[in-house]
DNA sequence: GAGCAAACGGAACACCGTTCCGTTTGACGA
DNA sequence: TCGTCAAACGGAACGGTGTTCCGTTTGCTC
């Protein structure tokens, strides 16, 4: 949440606020360098939204206008191409659990609509959550940075819905959150299949019995 | 359900029982053609209990000491050798659909079981559950097929469980065969994460509330 | 303006599923 | 027994991936 408010191409953010954080080249010195890690940023959102985040390589380079030597040394992965074009909503995501938690009527509900949140982003990307998938060859990283940014927050809401009583405290947030990863897989693309409801369905089961 | 009772390898069916059923080649005129076709399907089960059934075709091939084109010949897709692979597990999840309604103290509790069944099928096969998805490429003739074996004992089980009036009848077999498919994504390889734990909760979530 | 590290582009590589076609082989009738 | 020929075979080749590599260009800095 820096700068570069580009209005940017179609549907989400695709900005490259250059906070670092997760340790790739950052702010160049050089201002071509600069100029062509924003172009890939803005190319790589619009073609996800369009092919998915399973486009081929080739087909962000083109849209950037750019060779494929560039878009390896902006991003070693594909993975750190998708972490930087959703880092903004993945971080807003992040932060909504505490304001949840804080505002809502009980540590259940806030756990619901918390995963609500999370299941609205995941269904609108193409593809996103079935690359979640762990093994999935060469989204490892995008697994972790997940994990790593939203495991703690969805581990606060579960304990506190477990503290207050509502829940059975046996399923821990990994689960839980890979549980709903999964169930987000082939949402898009698939007009009988409601991942939202699957969900509800999930977090329902979640409540003690008695 | 015919002949060809070979002892296999590994783990398990592989047989071809070449009861047709799919539109295959079946049996052939010709011995090698038979012998190729069996020795086919023990080479792909061997290969996929180690490598998954995402293993390349190149390395079934090798393991059966047959060319690429044989293979092509017999199962013109990988999903069809994948098919002919499981076919007879798919078929005794189906048979034991009815006889656990006939059998279980409630319709749900058959549900519940045989969903177990379905999910321990799953999650035994390395990648078998990521392969349902309708849209992983090359796949779709495997997601039709269990959709036209299972799709219609689920959609009894869950009729039986509705019109008893233990659950929740608003979700329809499609969606909760496919949730559950998606929960057993990954559920090998990942030592955190129960499959059948979370598949429970979800069955659980069913229930009526009152 | 000269020099040089940084960034660039895209050919090349390794791997995939699948197709194609020249070669081999097994069944069957003479 | 042997000739015939459709059927089956093997594997090179094709089109498509992700990724690497390296000769060339470019923007800073002095």
């Amino acid at each position: 949440m820096f700068r570069f408010g580009k209005p940017d191409s179609g549907e989400c953010g695709a900005v490259n606020d250059s906070d670092e954080g997760a340790g790739r080249a950052g702010q160049s010195k050089r201002k071509d360098a600069r100029r062509n890690n924003e172009t890939l940023l803005d190319a790589a959102a619009a073609v996800f939204v369009t092919s998915g985040v399973e486009a081929p390589v080739r087909d962000i380079a083109a849209k950037a206008g750019v060779g494929l030597g560039t878009i390896y040394r902006h991003f070693p992965t594909r993975a750190d191409l998708v972490i930087a074009v959703y880092r903004h909503q993945i971080e807003a995501c992040a932060e909504a659990g505490p304001a949840l938690l804080a505002a809502g009527p009980t540590p259940h509900a806030a756990l619901g609509q918390w995963i609500g949140l999370f299941v609205d982003f995941l269904v609108t990307k193409h593809g996103l959550a079935a690359a979640l998938q762990a093994d999935s060859a060469g989204f490892e990283a995008l697994h972790a940075y997940f994990l790593d940014r939203l495991l703690p927050v969805c581990t606060e809401l579960l304990g506190a819905a477990a503290a207050s009583g509502e829940i059975d405290s046996g399923l821990d947030a990994y689960q839980l959150m890979r549980g709903v990863g999964n169930l987000c897989i082939g949402a898009d693309a698939d007009p009988r299949y409601d991942a939202r409801r699957l969900v509800e369905l999930l977090v329902a089961g979640l409540r003690q019995p008695r």
